[in-house]
DNA sequence: GTATGATTGAAACGAGCGTTTGATCGCGGG
DNA sequence: CCCGCGATCAAACGCTCGTTTCAATCATAC
């Protein structure tokens, strides 16, 4: 057996951390459901921590090009007028739905991961994930932008941030609301076309004013 | 000192847990910090997991019953016809949002804890902690379906984990956002504004058809 | 066929975990 | 005054963790 430990263990990691947490993993758990000896992690990878850093980049780094190469041809289509806000949401949205079967009985335990690791507060660790995303981050805010004039610089960071929290939030619990309820359950495919029309529409809203805000319904 | 070694527990799990999540809290660090004797938590809560169920208890039922409280009155001011839109999801995101200061130095320590919690997937834990938001689904969901009444039954289900996922992932990386970009710096209630605006926006979106799936953009 | 360097294996390490124990403390009621 | 009991304490329990060690094994090149 061992064909190729070091697949074995990565596959098998980024299910078991998927499932269960990163934390609330042990390495026994993975070693022995992979079929592999305990310190093969540690030759291997290095650290458990390396490992978990490595599940991640294998995924995310494929997704991150395939949301540049989008992006790029969104921007293209445009000319030199502002690009399609939907077809920024979509280039954004899309990557990782694509490429695996979100929700069979496999390739569901990165998608799972992604959700989960995003509320992962270990602050170290949270800044070598955010690195993953810098240019990702830059080339969006550009485009959305441009794309949405009337928000300013704090108005964006926020609805991203309501935007990355409606796609993460759906990667880790959507397998987990498909299995539990029938009515719910969907195709990956229309799942991301709900996703996509609501984040447009959400990006897409009027900004606040601070007036707004006195006028908002306070306690009691 | 130890005037009540309850509450000083109960107070430094909230911060702890919030900052660095469950599994990665000792109770070590919990009663050091809070001056008590390790044995205290079995004694006066059981067990860690207890604790932590305590300790979102005592947030999460106040914070329910004014959502359902806001509700009715949202419900009330409709009379027969179906309720405001933009109310019923202030009933359900604003109460959060108040009675603390959600980022400031303080406070912020459940905040955090309860966006990180939407991502634990101990599965029995789950279950318990869904279990405290049922009537609160029932009444959000039948509400949102008289005001929105072209959806149907999955694209409610995705809408509201959309919503869900926003707000979470706000109240988890809100802090972060705040400390780290001066650009987006701002009070939590217009950041709960934004979100208002945001979500009101995209659970109004057109639903999305079938049709429009086939037509969206493929990889390749 | 043997030397060599990469890989695997069984076992142990030290540390930290949640939890339990049993003695001790403090204090209000008889 | 002391009894009884809830609360606190230091200490230890048994266990699991990530990691390390070092010998055994394998594949390959000479």
């Amino acid at each position: 057996m061992a064909i190729d430990t070091r697949e074995r263990i990565l596959d098998v990691a980024e299910r078991l951390f998927g499932e269960r947490g990163f934390q609330a993993t042990s390495l026994r758990d993975i070693t022995t459901e992979a079929g592999v000896n305990v310190a093969s992690v540690n030759y291997h990878f290095g650290s458990k921590e390396a490992l978990l850093a490595e599940v991640l980049e294998r995924r995310l780094e494929p997704i991150n090009e395939r949301r540049l190469e989008l992006l790029d041809a969104a921007e293209a289509r445009a000319g030199d007028g502002p690009p399609a806000l939907e077809a920024v949401i979509r280039a954004f949205l899309s990557p990782p739905f694509h490429g695996q079967r979100a929700w069979g009985d496999d390739g569901q335990g990165f998608f799972r991961l992604v959700g989960r690791i995003h509320a992962e507060t270990n602050e170290d660790f949270r800044v070598t994930f955010v690195k993953q995303f810098d240019e990702v981050f830059r080339r969006f805010t550009a485009a959305l932008h441009r794309a949405l004039p009337h928000l300013d610089d704090a108005d964006m960071s926020w609805r991203m941030l309501f935007m990355v929290g409606s796609m993460a939030f759906t990667m880790s619990w959507g397998p987990t609301l498909v299995a539990r309820g029938p009515a719910a359950a969907r195709d990956p495919e229309d799942v991301l076309e709900s996703l996509v029309l609501y984040a447009a529409a959400g990006m897409a809203a009027p900004a606040g004013t601070p007036a707004a805000v006195a006028a908002a319904e306070r306690r009691g």
